[in-house]
DNA sequence: TTGACAGGCAAGCCGCTACTTGCCTTTACT
DNA sequence: AGTAAAGGCAAGTAGCGGCTTGCCTGTCAA
């Protein structure tokens, strides 16, 4: 096992958000969950222009697979993406994080 | 301005957060704030062994504080560094998280 | 059965980024 | 004054990661 893993939980996770476009997929499946690789590309091509082609979205939608964030279900020949939040909750108990906002 | 920033908020902060070494470093800070550069780096390699070198640490803290999780005030010949999760709130309202932990 | 649709796999390219190396500036101590 | 300590700056290197390209698999409809 890599040195910082024993110290640096889920580094998955992290990586997972690291990156601008899975986080707008993120926002995405927020928006309107449970949907396949061709509609959020469509979406995402509507709603910002992004120009990402369907094999990027599908590595991305894979990372975030990989990090727990989102879960498939296949059906036929189609697969649903959701979100999957509960991985974030190791996130925001790792720091501590003032609740209140500041004046 | 890249496409992406009207969409995709405080990019620096994730991008700090995408590397095991600077989550490490947050954790030290956490654990005891207000350190010195020196201080850091030793703190890290006895405690976990890392073998990062002062300017990668160096490096690594002027991330943080570009995405404004850390802090820095001067005195004399040494920068104290002050951990600041403000941030971090921007992040956990992004996306819907259950509060709850599941059984 | 044939074609269109939804998605997967694998290799290659390229840019970003973490890290090193070497040298410099400023501050404190004796 | 001279030396050590704390930190900064800048250029160069190497590896990872995002994206493309091309082709392949499975599923539904006419």
């Amino acid at each position: 096992m890599p040195l910082l893993n024993r110290v640096d939980a889920d580094p998955e996770l992290f990586r997972a958000l690291g990156d601008a476009t899975r986080r707008v997929i993120l926002d995405e499946l927020t928006d309107r969950d449970g949907q396949t690789l061709f509609e959020i590309c469509g979406r995402l091509a509507m709603k910002h222009g992004l120009t990402s082609s369907r094999q990027a979205i599908s590595q991305h939608l894979a990372v975030l697979e990989g990090a727990g964030l989102v879960r498939t279900r296949r059906e036929g020949r189609y697969k649903f993406h959701h979100l999957d939040t509960g991985p974030l909750r190791a996130l925001v108990e790792r720091w501590p994080i003032d609740r209140e906002a500041p004046p």
